[in-house]
DNA sequence: GAATTAATTAAACGTTCGTTTTATTATTGC
DNA sequence: GCAATAATAAAACGAACGTTTAATTAATTC
């Protein structure tokens, strides 16, 4: 009935961060009650609102910093004075390795965006923007250049955002595949879908030559 | 406080369909409420269970139906005696109208599965795989006769048919494009994925040949 | 070791939820 | 035009929801 032995502040918010992330991802934030998240992190629901002012921030919290990871691991993997095939190389790596790696958490920042209040949507989204930007422009360039030959740069970053976001809709991990693998694979399908000319291509890649040498 | 006058059954029970896919497609399913349902349709809540005896069979009946349609809709369109390419084109072309011209039906049935019990989303998974079954065999017996050349067969339907699918995430009626151009930049950008020859697609193109053989 | 602060429980609050029950009126069939 | 039935309203039910308040104990500070 008050504060129980080993009880620490930092250790609680963390199993409350993970635990929510998985219930929300299970059965939806409109269904997960701030009462089975308690349970699930081992306190009464009153012990919640010690680090959530309230259910949307915490939600709202999950979303804003897998958005701030996702932007931190494409500025730490962009390549700097390279092709727009290379470029383009580590921006579906980045993007799909990331995804994988936290499939729960993009699940909810990408189905419970409804959830959130106009301010807060509007402050994910810019995010999201952003980040779709530096695809656009991968894209474009690459257009400009002759590299790659697109019809439309705006739809085609989106066709191509969809198609490797939605790995995490099949994806299961120690199944059939592995990460590497359908890297390699989307990898590949994103090259032909760009209309990447081989030569440039071939030279870029980073891993996997033969297989997808062939793929070609 | 009793029937009301030119009340008629199924024209409540089209009007309480409608109203349930817009506001499941805007609000959720775990966020609508019945009250707002019944207030949307212009009756009490309790009007609602004249005609569905839960809130998840209403959301099974949308879904189910959405499934139906989607079937349906490809059975027609599938070409009969036809080469890959042109199978591959009827079905990207039938899959994009289909799902833009239902998009907010097309958003329930996607993301409100976790809603349904175990039963009713076994039966609704069984029809969206035998739906893309469908694509899988498109694609491998292209593959086996050449036409196509594509990596793991498997992966490439998922991937297209997230990319596919995605379109109702962005896609607006009345914007900058037409369904018809929609279509037409997706089937390119389809066919280079699966590394169609050219020849092949362009003999077998059904509209748009111009564009399009550019794009290649 | 006393005072302070951090972490938590237990209980309750008002609201809303899906659903049921009962009564009432409009329409239809004969 | 009268009985049967279809279509609704009004009110209520118990349960669950997000959140608040107050009390209580553990850990820390000096």
């Amino acid at each position: 009935m008050a504060r129980t032995a080993g009880s620490d502040g930092e250790k609680t918010e963390a199993t409350i961060r993970e635990a929510a992330v998985n219930l929300i991802a299970r059965f939806g934030y409109e269904a997960m009650s701030m009462r089975q998240l308690a349970a699930e992190v081992g306190v009464q629901a009153a012990a919640l609102y010690r680090y959530f002012p309230t259910k949307e921030e915490l939600l709202f919290t999950l979303m804003r910093e897998h958005m701030e990871g996702l932007t931190e691991a494409w500025e730490t993997a962009r390549p700097v004075n390279a092709d727009p095939v290379q470029r383009l190389s580590a921006y579906v790596e980045n993007h799909i390795t990331f995804h994988i790696e936290r499939r729960h958490a993009t699940h909810v920042s990408n189905m419970e965006l409804r959830s959130l209040s106009p301010e807060r949507l509007t402050q994910i989204l810019r995010m999201r923007t952003a980040y779709e930007k530096e695809l656009r422009t991968i894209l474009r360039d690459g257009a400009e250049t002759g590299t790659f030959s697109i019809d439309d740069t705006g739809l085609t970053a989106m066709a191509l955002i969809q198609m490797m976001t939605g790995v995490i809709v099949w994806f299961r991990p120690g199944e059939r595949l592995s990460i590497a693998e359908v890297t390699t694979t989307y990898l590949s399908m994103t090259m032909r879908l760009v209309g990447a000319k081989i030569d440039a291509y071939g030279a870029a890649r980073p891993f996997g030559r033969a297989k997808d040498a062939a793929a070609f």
